[in-house]
DNA sequence: TAGTTGGGTTTTAATTAGAAACTTACTCGG
DNA sequence: CCGAGTAAGTTTCTAATTAAAACCCAACTA
């Protein structure tokens, strides 16, 4: 998470993260490796020798924009009680502090957890099977 | 994250979420302790002798509400294709399948990623020093 | 040629999860 | 009254996962 936020951020390279995260090498490795697995990032070559790559959002990481905002937020609430945490963002368009809420794709309202229905369509998986796309190798 | 998704399902049972989980009875121990300790769940005697408690969402907990339902839509695009995953949200007030989007409590409008400034008040905080609340004993 | 930089692996140590048995304080059925 | 059942954990021990520290190496660079 803490690594496709900084991605999010214009983080491109190993050594970035490195800094930014202090994170253990083998760790940031296995990271990296894992989220272009999932294909959450895209390795891309920016040279040759040495082979040296650096690692973009694809269209199913930048996806991931609206769960980190919305964590983010929750945390400037809850975790630091809307005092300094760091980091804040900004709407640009209303020139406001973004507080995210939750709108329907379909008819653009707003939607507060009473309005969602959850519907099972088949017997639930197991978290074993939700994790089962995993076991390629 | 299961626990809370469950809680917001109904589930307030150490039991139940035993049940649901399968998760070893330690480990589910743990979590319910640990959330009450971070103030997403509350424990709530509803029994005096012997003693049981269920647990409900605190508000903090409740305010979680955005991110599961921002990550299970992630989940059902990218990770199951919008085939069938066993689970899906209905929007009540229009009758469609959900679609979160992510919109600004200020002014009303949806959100893109371009229109978010990302602002650093002060040094950013190391990984660390986020974790440093949970010193407390 | 002796650093330094980027991008990792290997080794080892600590943390976490799991499974199963045990505990406590009841209730219920015979 | 006795034994079984239940709900909510705790304990113990083992297995798997994760992370930290150290190491490696190819290529620039001074």
């Amino acid at each position: 998470m803490l690594v496709i936020r900084d991605a999010f951020n214009g983080v491109t390279r190993f050594e970035q993260w490195q800094e930014h995260l202090g994170v253990a090498r083998n760790v940031l490795a296995a990271r990296l490796k894992s989220l272009v697995h999932h294909g959450v990032l895209e390795p891309r070559l920016y040279s040759e020798r040495p082979p040296r790559n650096e690692y973009v959002l694809t269209a199913k990481g930048k996806d991931l924009y609206g769960i980190l905002v919305t964590l983010h937020a929750w945390g400037e609430k809850h975790v630091y009680h809307d005092q300094q945490s760091g980091v804040v963002l900004r709407h640009k368009t209303c020139d406001n502090i973004l507080q995210p809420r939750i709108a329907c794709g379909c008819c653009n309202e707003m939607v507060r957890p009473r309005e969602v229905q959850v519907i099972y369509t088949a017997d639930r998986p197991t978290v074993g099977d939700m994790m089962a796309e995993d076991e390629v190798a």
